[in-house]
DNA sequence: CCAAGTTACTTCGATTATCGAAATATAATG
DNA sequence: CATTATATTTCGATAATCGAAGTAACTTGG
């Protein structure tokens, strides 16, 4: 098991390559049809799934600096996409809740990569399936740091309810 | 097979936001430690592999107008990483060709993305590396569009040399 | 209860990435 | 040669991003 052929690591990348590729462009596509920016489009995202979050947890998340989240965040708001709501708790801190017009914009988007990734999944058949989850996941742990917490990243990896329509 | 639970669905996709987030963290990490801008790096990583590339294909290959390119590229030439060369063909070209200091400051970033998923791949038994490279190979197909020209895919692939070192 | 330190967020100023439209230079075509 | 097409750059504008400084609110030691 020491012998491993240089082929299959560089096929590996080139595959993974191919598969980020694929995603970044979707995802310019995706923001482009849903009218806001691909930063703003992950913000909304973020926020339509966890609902209330805070600008410190989207920068967390994002991994960028807070000062990035209060630009995005502004604009945003000046969609109307979202709203600032402060804590009543701490009021420190400040919730960011998602619109209907905001929910309303996610759905324009017709997320043209999950369909085409779903339509695909679907195709296969059952152990397939399950071998494609398996080896997905393995990818995942091996590049994953252990920075990252794996509630989070659960909470907010769905991206978007998938084939609750059919 | 019509039987599909969509947790696989949502694991599958959780898997890959989990890679896209890493790739991303690691890819800012990388370029930070070489000096250069992540898109600066992603330019010079591509003039490396495709020495004397011109703007219109690394265009392409980016995905961003040409006008973005010249920007970018002014900017590795203003750092004596690239140099722009006229063809001689068709003078209406320019080739982008890579610097000794160029190949110098590629080689300073130590990829540890790359780094960490070379050691856990070797980890792997045999048959789980095979089924590694299919399962990826397949979700890239999955994603990835026609008009995506496998041929550039391929030569633009493999991000740089791995293993060779050991 | 208050002073000092900490935390959450915003503001400000600067840099970079990106685009589209216009400009420039060259090639190709008839 | 005139026209059209192509490759690139320039220009002006917008967006994303950061770090540093500022503001408000919480926490803690006395």
């Amino acid at each position: 098991m020491n012998e491993v052929p240089h082929d299959r690591i560089d096929d590996s990348l080139i595959a993974l390559r191919r598969i980020l590729r694929a995603t970044e462009a979707f995802s310019r596509e995706l923001a482009q049809s849903a009218g806001v920016t691909p930063a703003q489009l992950r913000v909304l995202q973020i926020v339509e799934q966890r609902d209330g979050v805070t600008p410190k947890a989207l920068a967390w998340q994002m991994r960028v600096g807070q000062a990035t989240v209060t630009s995005l965040v502004d604009k945003l708001v000046a969609q109307q996409l979202v709203r600032r709501q402060p804590s009543e708790v701490d009021r420190r801190q400040t919730h960011v809740m998602i619109t209907d017009k905001g929910r309303h914009c996610l759905r324009q988007a017709p997320d043209a990569q999950q369909q085409r990734f779903v339509r695909a999944f679907r195709r296969l058949a059952d152990w397939e399936q399950a071998q494609l989850v398996s080896s997905l996941e393995r990818v995942a742990a091996m590049l994953d740091t252990e920075e990252t917490d794996a509630s989070t990243v659960l909470v907010a990896g769905p991206i978007d309810s998938v084939g609750r329509d059919g």
